[in-house]
DNA sequence: AACATATTCAACCGCAAGAAC
DNA sequence: AGTTCTTGCGGTTGAATATGT
């Protein structure tokens, strides 16, 4: 049986977002800030449940998402910390900061699951004459495994290193820097790369213009008919539906994001405590100020520290594992 | 051109943890 | 201490789109 869903009530929307509902959800929490998101709904008049706001906020609206291709980097970064973390794809999305766990999540899902599963069909069929050893990963032997561990430990090091190095990499570093650094120059650059929630939205209006979702669920009839609390979100409603990129331009004018952006460089709207990111470690923001000592032992001592049996606590990462029998 | 199949990805669902009461 | 509420997470779904026949 279970609870049931929270998102019963009648009357709740559900499927694709729209522009309209969009700037409603921005413009309120440009004014409230993230969080509270049970009051959302109520205070929007959005019909959405809490849940779909949050989420709509988190993986899509909230400035600092980077859509499209991965970079080789991410991808590296992706498949190391995947290896080593498991499915824990808001841990992994840590690292990548403009990356939502979701899009993540659909990457790994979409794309290199196969892509690796390809690889080890390719390396197993190779290795099958072996002689075998029965671990964890039954096609490969105790050894194999152990120094695939440890390339892969290393290789992750790696990827994080160089994904993390102020000067490589254009764009994840300036991933990196987070809105929160304080330079105006850095601002700029996070412009390029970082899209921020008008960015965001403005691309989402674009290509809904160019493409309109006819067939979708009630989705472009449903006017918003709440004249909503934001005085901006009603002035905006009633151009809607006409002037495409003027529109989107428009909203851009409209929030000032620039403004906004460089003004919350240091505040709390990206980056507020309260928010998606606070059990993240953030590490976007300061890596390059970090010594990546420091990152490298912050990312194993959550995720690598293990336990022997004797309950003794041992950092994998600074293991040589071959010599560590006792470990399995 | 029309249809079938595969792929992508935004959004939903249910569960768990922790906060609030 | 127990219950309820809120939020975050990971798995899954399904509509839209791309590709193949």
């Amino acid at each position: 049986m279970g609870r049931p869903p929270c998102c019963d009530k009648e009357g709740v929307k559900k499927g694709p977002w729209t522009p309209e509902e969009d700037i409603i959800l921005v413009s309120y929490i440009q004014e409230h800030g993230p969080g509270n998101w049970r009051a959302v709904p109520t205070n929007t008049g959005l019909l959405r449940c809490s849940k779909s706001c949050r989420l709509r906020w988190t993986n899509y609206l909230r400035p600092g998402i980077k859509r499209g291709n991965f970079t080789d980097n991410e991808e590296k970064m992706i498949i190391h910390l995947q290896a080593l973390l498991g499915n824990r794809w808001a841990a992994i999305a840590s690292y990548l900061p403009q990356r939502t766990d979701n899009d993540i999540k659909n990457y790994w899902n979409t794309y290199l699951k196969k892509k690796l599963s390809k690889i080890q069909n390719q390396s197993s069929s190779r290795d099958d004459h072996e002689e075998g050893f029965s671990s964890s990963q039954p096609s490969m032997s105790r050894g194999q495994w152990e120094r695939r561990l440890q390339t892969d430990i290393h290789l992750a090091k790696q990827a994080l290193s160089e994904a993390l190095s102020p000067e490589k990499s254009t764009s994840l570093t300036h991933h990196d820097q987070k809105p929160s650094s304080s330079s105006s120059d850095q601002t700029l650059s996070t412009t390029t790369t970082y899209a921020s929630s008008t960015e965001n939205i403005s691309r989402l209006l674009k290509s809904w213009m160019r493409n309109p979702p006819i067939k979708r669920s009630g989705g472009t009839t449903t006017t918003t008919t709440t004249t909503t609390t934001t005085t901006t979100t009603s002035s905006t409603n009633t151009t809607l539906p006409n002037n495409n990129v003027d529109l989107s331009e428009a909203f851009e004018s409209l929030f000032g994001f620039e403004s906004f952006e460089s003004s919350n460089n240091n505040s709390d709207f990206s980056q507020s405590p309260d928010q998606d990111h606070e059990s993240k470690p953030n590490i976007g923001n300061n890596a390059h100020q970090l010594p990546f000592s420091l990152l490298e032992k912050w990312l194993f001592d959550e995720t690598v520290t293990t336990t022997t049996t004797q309950g003794k606590e041992v950092v994998l990462s600074d293991m040589i594992l071959d010599e560590n029998p006792n470990f399995f």
